[in-house]
DNA sequence: TATAATCCCTCTAGTAGGTATAGCTACAAG
DNA sequence: CTTGTAGCTATACCTACTAGAGGGATTATA
């Protein structure tokens, strides 16, 4: 049996945030001691593990949720956590293609000559979109 | 002068957040029709097409807030200016060296063929921060 | 056994950056 | 003059937590 905070050690997530977890129904609330401290089973320390490792992989609580389910139901296929997965893996190559674009164009405006302000690249192109050299 | 719907499509910035920007005091309160609607000016449209931008290029809201500050002084260095935009860079990049790390490991898990929940790669890596084979 | 340090409890409120809804009024076209 | 679209305020809601107040529980040491 773990206290939430040797959870929180165990899992890297903080103990609000398992606290939070519980709240919104992620996670089932644990037994309690006579003083009213939660206490967690390996079963918990489990589920929370798996939580925490969807959400390092930029699943949101929502497509986490939706996993726990599927993974509560071993027989049925699994296409379900391929859709969710591959779905999620479309989000992020279009998020990295268009993280790339500003780093081009942030790279371009921040690299010029220090100067006073009114010459600012920087500010210069914020004001003005048609000296952008990619889309955005 | 524009109405605020006719700002919003010159800008692609949407109503709501039009009046939210103005709550928040990142624009002033526009002059308004005698039946109390906003009437926008040339200036009103240059300053959110600025913000729009500085949006776009994933600034927050507090540091396009800096840039306008820094914008309505051009006798001063840029050197503050610069340094938002450094700074954000390599935020920039941090975040996709993460998000390229995260898209290599959820290609390998999501590819599986699709089974048995039982024997799901998705299911299972995430159950198992072991069988991961990059950091994240 | 006493006490101090650390942990844990609930509850409320706040964060960014908006979005949604309800109930109402203004304005432009026909 | 009416009707449909656009605008108004105010409040609540969203994600995914985080912070703080004010108290109780547990544990390590004296």
């Amino acid at each position: 049996m773990y206290s939430i905070g040797q959870l929180a050690d165990k899992t890297g997530v903080k103990v609000p945030t398992i606290r939070y977890y519980e709240q919104i129904g992620l996670i089932a609330p644990p037994e309690r001691t006579a003083g009213n401290q939660r206490r967690y089973t390996l079963a918990g320390f489990q589920r929370l593990s798996f939580i925490r490792h969807s959400r390092d992989l930029g699943f949101s609580l929502q497509d986490t949720r939706e996993f726990l389910e599927l993974s509560g139901h071993p027989d049925q296929k699994c296409d379900d956590a391929h859709k969710i997965a591959t779905r999620h893996l479309a989000v992020l190559r279009q998020k990295i293609a268009k993280l790339m674009r500003l780093e081009a164009e942030l790279e371009r405006i921040s690299c010029c000559e220090s100067g006073k302000l009114g010459d600012c690249a920087v500010l210069e192109t914020l004001a003005d979109h048609s000296l952008c050299k990619t889309d955005h």
